[in-house]
DNA sequence: ATGTATTTGCAACAATGCTGCAACTTTAAC
DNA sequence: GTTAAAGTTGCAGCATTGTTGCAAATACAT
């Protein structure tokens, strides 16, 4: 509870009703959400529109990012990293399992160098790995 | 013109005109395309409809793959690696441009391993990297 | 307590993606 | 080359996902 204030307080955020628990719902998921998942977890209460306009202001203030996925739904996830506004500094790896299909922000695994071809420079990169999680072996 | 019968021939699909155009953008395009752009590079000469099951006969027969992205589209390109129906072995790392906006195969970058906590088994690796390309520079 | 700034919900719309079905091609077999 | 079977296409219609403008409602600083 006292969580969810220092987070709104440091990003100069109003707190409303759907705020505090959209970002209630990601503080207590393991797994990253999507936009469906969300408007379902809080029981429909909020507008479509709400949702997505939320997800942007905390994708903006760095409060959550988002993951590349191959299908066309995107994923979001809380920053446990020192994210700022306009810096996000997550470099984690995600892990999304085959079977239960939950994705997961692997927190202690940073993302490796790759040595690019002449002419490339790096500005950032994304590791996404699947398989078989902890939960279903 | 040889390449394209062949790789009709080697994966028994029928020929068709919308096939043979869509597989002939990918051969000449050196990055990944989206559904938009296929739609709109083949003249809006194809129902949308045919575009959507060519391009997922394309990827169940493995003559493409798609690359995950942080927005909600879905970028196809070749695969380039010795995919068969049903096995994909593509494992190169994938560069987006922040200039251009384009996406590159980088067919000789190969996806590090990584290693993962306790529990976790991985089966599959996608990386890919934002930056400024070699074009851009 | 009040005024300003911010946020919300609604309506309407655009884009994206899927399915069933009838018409049409492609292919293979004669 | 004709023909029949198999496979593919386009259309209509629908579902989902995401966006914008605007008026009403709420949050916040004073």
């Amino acid at each position: 509870m006292e969580q969810l204030s220092n987070i709104f307080k440091k990003n100069r955020l109003s707190v409303t009703d759907g705020r505090k628990k959209i970002l209630e719902l990601f503080l207590n998921s393991p797994e990253a959400l999507t936009h469906a998942d969300i408007e379902k977890k809080t029981g429909e209460n909020f507008d479509r529109v709400t949702v997505y306009r939320t997800l942007q202001v905390f994708v903006d203030k760095g409060i959550i990012h988002n993951i590349p996925t191959t299908d066309n739904s995107i994923l979001y996830a809380l920053c446990k990293d020192n994210c700022e506004e306009g810096h996000h500094h997550d470099n984690h790896v995600h892990f999304i399992c085959d079977n239960c299909n939950k994705t997961i922000c692997l927190d202690d695994v940073t993302v490796p160098d790759v040595k690019l071809p002449k002419g490339f420079k790096p500005r950032h990169a994304e590791m996404v790995v699947n398989g078989i999680c902890d939960d279903c072996r």
